[in-house]
RNA sequence: GGCCCUAUCGUCUAGUGGUUAGGACGCAUGGUUCUCAACCAUGUAACACGGGUUCGAUUCCCGUUAGGGCUGCCA
């Protein structure tokens, strides 16, 4: 059985898009698998759309979701020589020709087929120059690209796992470039040698570039190369349908790193975009991934990427996570330090007063200030809507006073909750005592319960909290 | 415009030539006798349309419609 060796080829033009990271993480469970080998291509051909420090980011991103190559990286910068050499040969098999048509001429016959309502095709301007005209151009020192010669009246066909086989007239095909005027290759020819010599057992990549399938079998044959096996994967749609692209929201995969969204809560989602187990299972460490994957139940529809099933993922492995106090518990804490490097030292307490109701780690940069200074409130607000300014005095005071005589150790949500529940007497229901301690500890309408609260804020903060909320009530 | 792809609840999806078409997210309601979150329960909601094939189609075929992708010296 030949290795299945798969590869992660990005351009390095920004960061890593989710549903590049989708793309990889399919690569990635295809070899693992397998016990294969997940490759790493970097795609940088395009010296216009260059940008600086992207490779860099990219792996680091790659690196730290948990999708690490097998293998060192390959630029193809770094092989211009040979995509030349192999371009050349492509010539003098009759397979590519030189074509010396400038930009402009290009622009300009593009924009005259538009406006005339054909087809934009090249019209074949330097397909079949003599060898004599070539020679005096590339003497005049002209420039040229390099361009495929689409065969005459064939039909190409494809076969694709996921989408089975699909057909293609060569007169719908371009006469398409190969080599820029710059010497460097375009995507086409570069990728079909690379995936050549990298011995790539499956392509797996985005459905964007089914159409280009049937070029990428012409060059295929020309080079006289074995095919590798085609998985095209559904695209990842914007809720509009739309291809996926920011604009419409976060598609960065550091941006929802940086903001507390969890690597296997990011992975067990995106996997289950165009995949399924084939049965009502939705989470999956990345071993069960792993173990479950299969190629058969790829999609062929474009999914949407719903943030907010991604959020109830995240939310979820979150809680576990803090309930089970296992191994991940530690990362956890160390991550959400990052996130509040002002309060790192509480990070534990404030997992576990808000641990049930973030959605992101990030998340407790809103809902927790006013832990560190009680906000300005109405006095109106400490009185439950079925009570009155008379029993809620009654009330805190009450409440102020078992507090006071509670030992600092027996200062745990549990024991708070139970000696809140001993005010509750005397006329003075739950609603009377719970409610008004709450909002003198919060300042807010909405909070964790009063001992929760007063767990994390001490005893004395919380004292004198209430105390405060009494003077208020005068 | 041309070529290619796709079509089950709002979203991710399961599934079958005969099913009350299943699950999850979301949303709604109720419970948990302070609010919120969590949790539990219940509910909401789908086979795009039209022809075939068939005793019977959501399922197979064709077409229509709709959506998307590609159509660059971008990848």
């Amino acid at each position: 059985m030949n290795k299945i060796r798969t590869r992660f080829a990005p351009s390095p033009t920004g960061y890593l898009h989710i549903g590049g990271l989708r793309t990889a993480l399919f690569n990635y469970l295809w070899t693992q698998k397998n016990r294969g080998q997940f490759l790493l291509r970097i795609e940088d051909t395009d010296q216009e759309r260059y940008v600086q420090g992207a490779e860099e980011k990219l792996i680091a991103t790659l690196e730290n979701i948990g999708l690490k190559p097998n293998q060192k990286p390959l630029t193809q910068s770094s092989r211009l020589k040979i995509y030349q050499k192999i371009a050349e040969e492509l010539v003098k098999k009759d397979s590519a020709y030189y074509c010396f048509c400038s930009p402009e001429r290009l622009d300009k016959l593009r924009k005259e087929q538009q406006s005339q309502k054909k087809i934009p095709k090249y019209d074949n301007h330097c397909r079949n120059l003599s060898t004599g005209e070539i020679k005096e151009k590339l003497a005049a020192n002209q420039k040229y690209v390099i361009r495929f010669k689409i065969p005459e009246k064939q039909t190409i066909e494809a076969k694709d796992l996921v989408y089975g086989s699909i057909k293609v007239q060569s007169e719908d095909l371009d006469d398409f470039i190969i080599l820029k005027s710059d010497q460097f290759p375009t995507y086409h020819l570069a990728n079909v040698i690379d995936d050549h010599e990298m011995q790539i057992s499956h392509v797996i990549r985005g459905e964007e570039w089914l159409p280009s399938l049937p070029k990428h079998i012409l060059l295929y044959q020309a080079l006289n190369y074995n095919q590798p096996n085609f998985v095209h994967l559904p695209l990842l749609l914007n809720p509009d349908k739309s291809k996926l692209s920011k604009r419409q929201g976060d598609v960065a995969v550091e941006d929802f790193l940086a903001k507390g969204y969890l690597p296997q809560a990011i992975l067990n989602y995106v996997a289950l975009l165009g995949w399924n187990p084939g049965d009502d299972r939705e989470f999956f460490s990345i071993k069960e991934l792993i173990k479950n994957f299969s190629l058969e139940k790829i999609n062929k529809a474009g999914a949407i990427f719903d943030l907010n099933k991604l959020n109830w993922f995240n939310a979820e492995y979150i809680r576990q996570i803090i309930a089970k106090r296992g191994e991940d518990y530690q990362n956890l804490i160390n991550q959400t330090k990052k996130i509040l490097p002002d309060h790192s030292d509480q990070v534990e307490n404030l997992l576990k007063l808000f641990g049930s109701r973030l959605n992101y780690l990030a998340e407790l940069k809103e809902l927790s200030p006013w832990l560190w200074q009680l906000p300005d409130y109405p006095t109106q607000l400490l009185i439950f809507k079925k009570s009155d300014q008379e029993k809620t005095k009654q009330g805190l005071k009450e409440v102020l006073e078992l507090l006071t005589t509670t030992d600092q150790k027996k200062w745990t949500r549990e024991n708070l909750d139970q000696i809140l529940q001993q005010a509750v007497k005397n006329g003075l229901t739950a609603g009377d005592i719970f409610w008004p301690t709450r909002v003198a500890l919060s300042g807010l309408e909405k909070s964790p319960s009063p001992a929760e609260i007063m767990e994390f804020l001490g005893k004395e903060e919380s004292l004198e909290r209430i105390n405060q909320a009494l003077g208020k009530l005068k």
